[in-house]
DNA sequence: GAGTGGTCTAGACCACTTG
DNA sequence: AAGTGGTCTAGACCACTCT
């Protein structure tokens, strides 16, 4: 049962490698339990608080399923996750060694639409700042975002100059969120086709995102990226 | 400076969000040097390992930047880290409450085209299996996909029963992967028009993943939502 | 009731990075 | 060279939950 770890000094990176390796080679079946936390101790000669923590990285991951009392198990159907990172447009593309560039392309004050309206339970009647703009990468239109603020929840919006710096990035300075969601689909590119220099008919990756500050809503974002753009992510 | 946690147990949970609050309110400034870990303790009232554990799980989040000798800093941009969960096919479907129904379309070996060789990095010779499947929800269709395996990697799946269980659950319980990458994009529903019972103009999303066991590409598999379909995730 | 994971402590040493 | 975060230890108590 030894000789795990030759000579190696005892962390809790160490010791998650070896339970990974313990999972993925079904030492360790699927749905059974595992030794507890004492046991693993006692094994790789360490502290139990070292065990805790390599445990506790692998069940963030979703390999295990740990209970008080119950123990903990290997996961059935290890639901995998993938981490998204949320970058600025710009942050994106410069990333990429690409130049980045953002044109304003409207902003009114008006009353929400009704489906916007309902996704930010708002009754309607509500003061909002309505702006679309356009993201370019080296000078080639990279994603149109038609948004809508509500400019109870964020006064400041009014007073900001949206010329040279991005709603999105204004945002992100002066007003944080506290959650939101997201939703990705595919669309036929309609009204944003034309700054996307595509075809309306075109299939285009849209993101929407809604975000909240408590319970009064921020901002509901759509953004319609062009054609070619794929969202890549590791697993 | 006190009285943050007044009469509280000091958990680590309770230090995250105290330092959360003082991050959204600005009291740090983004860009800005915390007080040290110890420092912290001392004004927490707590051990300096339980400052760490709050603030590992702020730097994990994206808040905070931590080095060492360098010290602790907010965030410029917060990087927002959303966890993208990957179920099985049939766990999001009855997660759903409908019931989920497989069938398979097409089951051949054959060499693998070109673009799926190159992405795995194949000359092109080898044998693959590939199978065509439709996912369907409430008997209507939800997802079609078009999927390549590398026998080599994984012989077992010639003799493996692709009748009643999908291609991915057996994947998902014989043969782990050690990684991958996932590419979502917005494609005309084309050729999957057919088994999605859509026009074959109509946008779908799409998403195409690929699987690793070390250097020996396992599986490439392109998926086709149903137009209607939108992946959602929290933030 | 009892077993298991969750967490805290106080101290120590190490690793990394910056000046 | 020195300051800071990263981690380990040994022990303790608590919280949850299964039987």
């Amino acid at each position: 049962m030894h000789g795990d770890l030759p000579g190696s000094p005892t962390t809790w990176q160490a010791i998650r490698d070896v339970m990974m390796r313990r999972i993925r080679t079904r030492a360790y079946t699927p749905g059974s339990l595992i030794p507890n936390e004492a046991e693993l101790a006692a094994e790789f000669g360490c502290a139990r608080a070292t065990v805790n923590r390599a445990l506790q990285d692998l069940a963030a991951s979703g390999f295990l399923d740990r209970r008080r009392k119950a123990g903990t198990r290997v996961m059935e159907a290890p639901r995998r996750k993938a981490t998204l990172d949320i970058p600025l447009i710009r942050n994106e593309v410069e990333a990429r060694g690409q130049d980045y560039e953002y044109r304003p392309l409207l902003r009114e004050i008006a009353p929400p639409p009704g489906p916007v309206a309902a996704r930010l339970h708002l009754s309607g009647g509500e003061t909002m700042l309505h702006v679309q703009s356009l993201h370019l990468a080296d000078g080639a239109p990279h994603m149109f975002e038609d948004r809508w603020i509500v400019v109870d929840t964020v006064p400041a919006i009014t007073g900001a100059d949206l010329t040279r710096l991005s709603p999105n990035e204004w945002l992100v300075r002066e007003s944080p969120y506290t959650h939101g969601t997201m939703e990705f689909q595919a669309v036929a590119a309609g009204a944003a086709a034309g700054p996307l220099a595509c075809a309306p008919t075109d299939p285009v990756l849209s993101i929407l995102r809604i975000t909240w500050m408590h319970e009064a809503a921020i901002t509901h974002v759509q953004e319609y990226f062009t054609p070619a753009f794929r969202l890549g992510l590791e697993l």
